[in-house]
DNA sequence: TACTTAATCTAAAACGTTTTCGGTACCTGG
DNA sequence: CCAGGTACCGAAAACGTTTTAGATTAAGTA
């Protein structure tokens, strides 16, 4: 239970005045005098008096709340980023007054069921949807409900206007490709995943573009495709890669999970990195740093994303922009050892 | 703005009855006609009415709310865990019908004012604390407030009845020590902090306890102590202890990211593992399955310790019980390859 | 004096729900 | 035909807040 909350009653009653003059004297309202309101102020801090939300939730239709449906996926693996990202939600959120609120998706067709919920309870004035897949029908159901949601990532091929704000991943692998090509690799092996996410879509085509804008008819690029979360699986990939005779010298992967099993695996086969192959990730994820001989790879800033987003979204919700509002950032090369020259 | 949402009483209007009976019929009640409860169960599904939370809330004094206050300490060191936790939080809350709101503290002073903040404005009916410290303001206060709170580890010398759920550091320490011990071992090195957190005390003293036990004049205990977010003391102290001429054999780590900072400064001076020294860790962060030769831990099971917490705070908000709660999950050994017989 | 204006304040409605208390209609047994 | 049940439904209050549309008083103006 606890001890009972004070109200605008209750704080009326003891100031003897109306509790619409408490309301709007709390209000800083011009038009309760300014000793009024300055006894009131004083009273509510005396006893401690915080508006209740659900009061004001009625009456206002707002709640102070943004949501994040989570997904879970797997047993075990539970999104890597999710700490960074609603720390970020939570430090943007602070500065508008909202407080963030979680949902979570036991399994992936249950998603639009909760975030359906969140949306029609009023739990929420906005949400953030993050992991989008190409065609993402939590995005169609939030476009024909006409309520306010910022994504984490791009759609693709969206002929609708979104508020996005994305990695750019194809850049980032632009810039992967011509260092390791200057360092004498022509051998490429590119370690993806066979879901449609839209990252994967965007670094691979930034990839890509690089290989054919270099028009060198030496490079050479195979795909290692493996199942998202097919731990297992993405090893066995990683081994037979390795094993293969004309095994490329260059790995760069779709992000760091899989750089980290290739590097593994290569270890246990004897392989010695970087001087018999180079690998690359994506994603700075903190094990990255700790497996020899040190993973390059890329960091997304993931927590100051999430804060401009929520930027992005109390400016959808409370002036709901005619132009749509996008931003690309661009991650940062963390250098570590995991590159180096072609073996020759 | 979004489309309208359906209200009890457009229900009620387009299914011509009261307003009462609508909600009575949806609640179940037995004095409302099957038939009719049928027929408003329809129209209720057909007009995708979902009950709006603020006046449920208003009228039932609950939120439907579990608050958790998130610490931000440090930069870039977002808690490792709380991603898990979060999700466990969440997972455990979705069987009672609730969701977690999660709020930040960005300084650690201004914990208990958001903490306040969440309880005063009547968002939550009950809140999660984790990482409480051996005296917390955060516990006093909810103790005098008479809000229904649970604590994810104990407190120390703690004169009132409190419900929490630990992990049995204190155990898995004392393990360790016979593990190391029979294994040769008698120098040993204490890696840990100076921050006064329970965790630590536990952890502690579980080893001291089976130190003693063993009653062999020959152990000795070297303690190696940094402050809790500064990496680079960390080192600095790594480095040093590896240096010295006595050097223990077995480090034993308050966590695993102080024994990964060992593993690396140990690599750095040609040390090997498990052949020159041994390391243990605790909590089985990513990155200890990746760092070489493999982090020998112990995995406390955060997401399922969440589910639990959620399942007795919410028995604490419902009936609150006479007997406080209490839970001391034991952590599982995660043999990895950092730990082997002493050198001789 | 009488009218206007400005400065303060308040009553009441509204938000969407749940719940209490009672009401109506129908049936049963005398 | 009536007393007493039973089955079903509805009116209204309550939760705490904000806001609209006055109401009251005081002061200024003609």
């Amino acid at each position: 239970m606890g001890a009972q909350r004070s109200t605008l009653k209750q704080l009326a009653a003891e100031l003897d005045i109306s509790v619409a003059t408490v309301s709007r004297a709390l209000g800083g309202y011009e038009d309760i005098s300014k000793k009024t309101r300055e006894r009131v102020a004083l009273k509510a801090q005396e006893m401690g008096y915080v508006p209740n939300s659900a009061g004001r939730m009625l009456v206002s239709g707002r709640s102070g709340f943004v949501g994040l449906v989570v997904p879970i996926r797997g047993p075990n693996l539970v999104d890597s980023f999710l700490g960074e990202f609603v720390t970020g939600l939570c430090e943007g959120l602070k500065g508008h007054g909202s407080d963030l609120f979680l949902a979570t998706a036991l399994e992936s067709q249950s998603e639009l069921s909760v975030l359906s919920h969140v949306v029609e309870s009023g739990r929420a004035d906005g949400v953030v949807l993050n992991r989008v897949a190409e065609k993402d029908e939590r995005v169609e159901y939030l476009l024909k409900r006409k309520f306010p949601f910022v994504t984490h990532g791009r759609l693709l091929n969206a002929d609708y206007d979104l508020n996005w704000l994305d990695t750019d991943g194809g850049a980032a692998f632009a810039e992967m490709f011509d260092m390791l090509y200057d360092l004498g690799h022509r051998k490429f092996g590119l370690l993806t995943i066979s879901d449609p996410m839209t990252f994967r879509h965007y670094r691979e085509a930034g990839l890509r573009q690089a290989i054919e804008k270099k028009g060198d008819p030496e490079v050479t690029l195979t795909e290692i495709k493996t199942e998202r979360f097919d731990t297992e699986g993405m090893r066995r990939a990683c081994r037979n890669s390795l094993s293969a005779t004309d095994r490329p010298t260059a790995y760069i992967a779709l992000f760091d999970e899989i750089a980290l099993t290739l590097m593994k695996e290569a270890a246990n086969l004897g392989l010695s990195i970087p001087r018999d192959l180079s690998v690359v990730g994506f994603d700075n994820v903190a094990a990255s740093a700790y497996a020899p001989p040190g993973l390059t790879t890329y960091d997304q800033d993931i927590r100051g994303s999430a804060k401009q987003l929520t930027d992005m979204l109390m400016q959808v919700i409370v002036d709901q922009p005619e132009e749509p509002l996008t931003r690309l950032v661009k991650p940062k090369l963390i250098r570590r050892a995991s590159h180096g020259p072609a073996p020759s």
